[in-house]
DNA sequence: CAAAAGATGGCAACCGGTTGACATACCGCC
DNA sequence: GGCGGTATGTCAACCGGTTGCCATCTTTTG
């Protein structure tokens, strides 16, 4: 990780460096490790060996090596040491909706680790569709060093077939022989259930995500063993889609269900449907309660706040960076699941039934 | 930032993942222009003139080789082609700060308009630090075609000196000489202060963002305008970050500032400066007017929900990444300003002042 | 002190496209 | 038929690193 540029008070004109500018447009270009040999006094491939295999070279090379490309303000060229090698100094991440503030702090989590290490980071999203995220995966990947998909909705062939051509590492799923970062969601459920059942709620609906959704599937198993041990009715309502504004359409639904309780499928969902409830009368919690899923951004902007399950995303996000960054430092991954506990946080729309 | 303290539960293991087939030798590695030119009876250049300078072979020539491609499947090698050219099919975009939602409307502007026109994103952030933001920006610069900058917090200087090197783009900011993309701001102050007047309001309190934040300044002096011509009496109080945490630390200086009125830089702090004032019992909006800037993601969760200056920030991420392709494309811009205009977005934080 | 082992640097062949220079092939035209 | 001119394809030299192989030089060891 080299710092080249501390505190830079770039004043002086340009052309008074004493930089050869040769190169055909008259520009500036870059130094290259041919530069530095001829500065140096020895042969470009010692200055390669220098720069990027320690040890192959004696300290006393490598430090003259060290000092000329200090000196000429060098830095290597990164589509050239990709050329020969694929090496890219590059991870790709695919989400499902930029939009989503869900995935926000999966970006920033991934970006921080990401660039932390020195990797970039590029980004595409898939806007929900399995096959604008396959297309976008594969245009990726011959530019990448490793992918991360979030949430992905293509199908675990798929994912296999991306993860055998390079390293991947999926948020928000499981997929077989792949690594995958996921919540753990029992934990938080549990504690989500438990809370509505001693708050007198006998009967709790569920707002299920889009059907690709793996998640949603898994939350709602979670939701269903949770309200068997608590001795809850379960039922399932379907969303048009996981937005707020597919909260507000499901209300009629939640009304119509009988249940005094709500698990949404993500916060979104949560506040919309909290929004179009208050809007019909209803008081929130004291006639219905809502739990979402996430704790993204905004969750404790609404009145009530928000009661949700929190999965750390930005951990997620980081750790699958991480998981990627080893896999590409050959630290061979088991291929295993990362699981990231998931916990309930109380805030205002849920609590008594006052019947 | 992020830390991972022990509520980590590894497990699973399922079926040892088998490692990807190292890119051997004589493994399937992707079809080159030389597999093109052997499959077609032609030699190598006139496949890739085939493929990037239309015209340049025969209508005959261009088909077989056309034909050959799609057989082979073939795709270019984006670090092959960018070692000689330069040309990289890849934009940056540098945020302030990725958490902030403000950004993501830009990023997915820019992202779609990009992806659009084949281009690639990546994105850095700079945390609201201008030597970050430097950095960041001279890393990108050597990797990608052109560079937008969102909200940037480098001086003039500095950002002309990039933009000397590679087509930029800056958003949220008028740099002479480099072409930006600014929300005119004037409009939708007018008719939030002339609302605000209208409403019997007297004295407006400015709650300002970053020192280093021309848009901050931007708006202040919006502000002062409109009130002029409409006679209120203006103050500015500084905020010390632009977050919701920062409207809450603001309130108190808000409340000894007698005003009954508040525009805020952005709508975080107007959020956070809501929340502290309704739990010291102040009743928004009747006792006090809050407008917020930029209309983001969750402006509308509160109750009252915000009123704000909307600036339609995916379109300005969207001209931005327009304005860099054409560009790239040797359209050479003028180098001017984009104005795209603001509008009031009135809901229920501002309203008539019950002295 | 000689031989074997190890450390170090140089040479040159790539990686996969791009492009200027040049040789033909093809065309129309006098 | 010969000539100039253009259309089209080929050759070869890059772009800037990386790396296998080999020649030396140094060190260790018997």
């Amino acid at each position: 990780m080299h710092d080249y540029d501390g505190a830079v008070t770039q004043v002086t004109n340009p052309g008074a460096a004493t930089v050869p500018a040769r190169r055909g447009r008259g520009e500036k270009s870059s130094p290259t490790i041919y530069d530095i040999a001829k500065l140096a006094g020895v042969n470009p491939s010692t200055v390669s060996r220098a720069l990027s295999k320690p040890g192959r070279v004696s300290a006393k090379t490598q430090k003259i090596i060290e000092d000329a490309a200090e000196q000429l303000n060098y830095r290597v060229n990164p589509f050239a040491r990709a050329l020969p090698t694929g090496r890219t100094q590059t991870i790709g991440l695919i989400v499902a909706d930029i939009t989503n503030p869900t995935f926000f702090d999966i970006i920033r989590g991934a970006e921080t680790t990401g660039s932390a290490r020195d990797y970039t980071m590029v980004l595409a999203e898939s806007a929900e569709s399995p096959e604008t995220e396959l297309t976008a995966a594969r245009r990726m990947l011959s530019t990448v060093d490793g992918l991360i998909l979030a949430s992905p909705r293509m199908d675990d062939e798929q994912i296999r077939a991306l993860a055998s051509e390079k390293p991947v590492a999926v948020i928000n799923r499981e997929v077989d022989g792949v690594p995958c970062v996921v919540p753990d969601v029992n934990k938080g459920i549990s504690q989500a259930v438990r809370s509505l059942a001693a708050n007198g709620h006998q009967k709790l609906a569920y707002v299920a995500g889009p059907p690709q959704s793996w998640m949603s599937r898994r939350r709602w198993e979670g939701v269903q063993a949770a309200c068997d041990w608590y001795k809850l009715e379960a039922v399932r309502l379907e969303s048009s889609k996981p937005t707020v504004d597919g909260g507000r359409q499901v209300a009629r639904d939640v009304l119509a269900s009988g249940a005094t309780a709500v698990i949404t499928y993500n916060d979104l969902l949560a506040i919309g449907l909290m929004q179009e409830l208050q809007a019909a009368g209803m008081r929130v919690p004291d006639q219905i309660s809502i739990v979402g899923f996430d704790d993204i951004f905004g969750a404790d902007f609404t009145t009530p706040a928000l009661t949700t399950v929190r999965s750390p995303l930005g951990e997620c996000g980081s750790r699958a960076a991480a998981l990627l960054l080893d896999m590409l430092l050959g630290h061979e991954g088991p291929g295993g699941v990362v699981r990231v506990d998931t916990e309930l946080v109380v805030r205002g729309s849920s609590g008594r039934l006052l019947a």
